[in-house]
DNA sequence: TTTCATTGATTGATCAGTCAATCAAAACTA
DNA sequence: TAGTTTTGATTGACTGATCAATCAATGAAA
């Protein structure tokens, strides 16, 4: 077994495992003997690769970041139109992947735990104004910076809470969810029009 | 000191300590000892009155609950219209008070615990449906029933992501926050009436 | 003298983090 | 090639700290 170059293959098993299992019981409240044990390792390996319990958290956040990251370039790929990159972007957010019962459940546990770790706030605020810049770029040709703003900090708010209210089980399912979000944008945009038209 | 009728003092004065220290640490990871410290009595004291931690959680989640819905009924009584009834509550919500650094962050908390205790999940979700009914008592008589049902769930999602984002220290004030819902609801009866007409 | 309020001291369990030891592949040497 | 050394991977066993929960004891009003 003791090959050479297991280092990233662990690394990657323990933070899949830790957002697995912080997914699972909804909060950072695990320990690292069950990560370990997800991942298949000694919880001794966990702390040898990533020193303390906060780096394999914060690691596993970043991970969380990277696959969104990811997904999100992808789509804005595939956009069209000023109007599809917005769609692209809620689409993403509401995927079948990102929004799972255990990713969902991952993201809120984060968010409890930026309240006291800094470096995963700082890591969350990125994810925030990320969102945020995606929507702009997508909104601001049709809306113009100002209205843009006001539409685009009302939508992003309107997904983190409809990620909320899929963690705690109420809320709509994914399909009404990106209804709500396409419609508060789209009736935004149609006020906008109707106004100076 | 050791008078009669203690009980009710001591319960009042762990509940606010609890929600205190919870607030102020952003999540329900704190120890019975600081509890009790805050509330000036000794951690044995809480046990003695709460049997356990979890208890003592509940009863805080219901102590915030309750103070919330005094506020809201008191709002409501305020208000002279169907439509002012929809502000009354969104007023409430980002209200000083309910609004709060260490409120917000209790919420948040309360939200992650209720993955974990089923009691405090049943508690939150009373306030998830008391909110939409409270909307929805505004919104049908302007929308019908079927587009009621939509803005109130689109307002209440609009709400709680605020909240997530006023605890992580990114969006908007809270004179900000009231002007996104209730610019998102007038934009979504704006919409109904022109279709209509 | 009963009853309620209160706490200090203690227990038992849980965990993050450490460390020395083991093992086997890889690298080196003659 | 065979033997030797180095190096990375891995873990069992242990430690120290933290904390919820318990309980017997104290004290003072009723």
């Amino acid at each position: 077994m003791p090959k050479i170059g297991m280092e990233p293959i662990r690394r990657k098993a323990l933070t899949d495992a830790a957002i697995e299992a912080i997914g699972a019981r909804g909060s950072i409240d695990v320990t690292m003997s069950d990560i370990a044990g997800r991942a298949g390792v000694s919880p001794a390996l966990a702390h040898h690769y990533f020193g303390s319990k906060d780096q394999l958290i914060a690691a596993s956040v970043r991970a969380l970041l990277s696959d969104l990251r990811g997904d999100t370039v992808q789509a804005l790929k595939a956009a069209r139109s000023n109007r599809g990159r917005v769609s692209a972007i809620i689409a993403v957010s509401f995927s079948d992947k990102q929004f799972s019962e255990d990713v969902v459940a991952a993201w809120l546990a984060f968010y409890v735990d930026a309240q006291r770790a800094t470096e995963i706030r700082r890591l969350l605020s990125v994810y925030a104004r990320r969102l945020h810049s995606n929507l702009m770029s997508g909104l601001t040709p049709l809306a113009g910076a100002h209205e843009a703003e006001r539409i685009a900090e009302g939508a992003a708010a309107m997904i983190d809470g409809l990620y909320i209210r899929k963690a705690l089980g109420t809320g709509p399912a994914r399909h009404d969810a990106v209804a709500l979000v396409e419609d508060h944008i789209e009736t935004q945009l149609l006020e906008i029009r109707g106004r100076t038209v």
